[in-house]
DNA sequence: CGCCAGGGCCTCA
DNA sequence: TGAGGCCATGGC
């Protein structure tokens, strides 16, 4: 086992504090809020919905389609199974994609009323679900151990030199399932401290002075090179 | 204004 | 199998 990336995990914490992904709607609120974790069916339901809602989108966009659908007493497998595609992609019109993600969350509602358990085959199977969506709901809403590699992972460790962020996507995954612990609250922290990380920190031009990885990081050591004039 | 956000699918080579 | 185009709103 690579100690490193429990290193990176260890730093992580101590610059961003536990995060406490995913956020759901408390019964009988409208508004996602960072609970730890969902507590039942529906919001079960809920994360798989978030999860299609923030493909390529900001989560304050998808959020306030969330609120949009629960005002509208939507968020269920049978509730947007009755409803039509067209007010769907209406209510979620901030969340981007809206046709698309509209006809998503009709596939992936329908898989939750026909399937008693959810697989990660099972979700890779629905159209508009691919590996980051069907982990992410694996992980955060059924609590199994499957590392989330998202954009933000490939850029911060690739900088790191502890990933080819040109590999695959299960690669990726598997490197660090095998390099971590097999604990669902380390993978569920470890990805939302890189994310929160990747956009606070390590952003696509970083701001390497403010970064506990700094010592660890290839590129901020390249850099530094660079600058003393010992390269090129 | 331009850029980009916690992707996935399709096409074309 | 991989690079490029497409989908779209909202914050900065």
């Amino acid at each position: 086992m690579d100690g490193r990336f429990l290193k990176v995990y260890e730093l992580l914490r101590r610059a961003h504090g536990p995060r406490r992904w995913w956020p759901v709607t408390p019964p009988g609120e409208t508004k996602p809020l960072y609970t730890g974790g969902p507590r039942s069916d529906l919001q079960r339901f809920e994360v798989a919905a978030g999860a299609i809602l923030t493909q390529n989108t900001a989560w304050t966009n998808a959020a306030r389609a969330i609120e949009n659908l629960n005002r509208l007493g939507a968020i269920s497998p049978g509730a947007i199974g009755r409803m039509d595609v067209q007010s769907l992609a209406l209510a979620i019109r901030s969340a981007g994609y809206f046709n698309q993600k509209a006809k998503r969350l009709k596939t992936i509602a329908a898989h939750f009323r026909a399937n008693r358990k959810m697989t990660r085959e099972g979700l890779l199977a629905l159209d508009g679900v691919g590996p980051e969506t069907a982990d992410s709901i694996m992980l955060y809403g059924f609590k199994a151990p499957f590392f989330v590699v998202d954009a933000y992972t490939r850029r911060l460790f690739g900088r790191l030199d502890l990933v080819d962020p040109s590999a695959s996507y299960e690669e990726i995954r598997e490197r660090f399932e095998r390099n971590l612990p097999r604990r669902v609250f380390v993978y569920k922290e470890y990805h939302a401290l890189i994310v929160e990380h990747g956009k606070l920190v390590c952003r696509k031009a970083p701001l390497c002075e403010k970064c506990l990885l700094k010592k660890l990081c290839l590129m901020y050591l390249e850099r530094k090179e660079t600058k003393q004039g010992r390269i090129g």
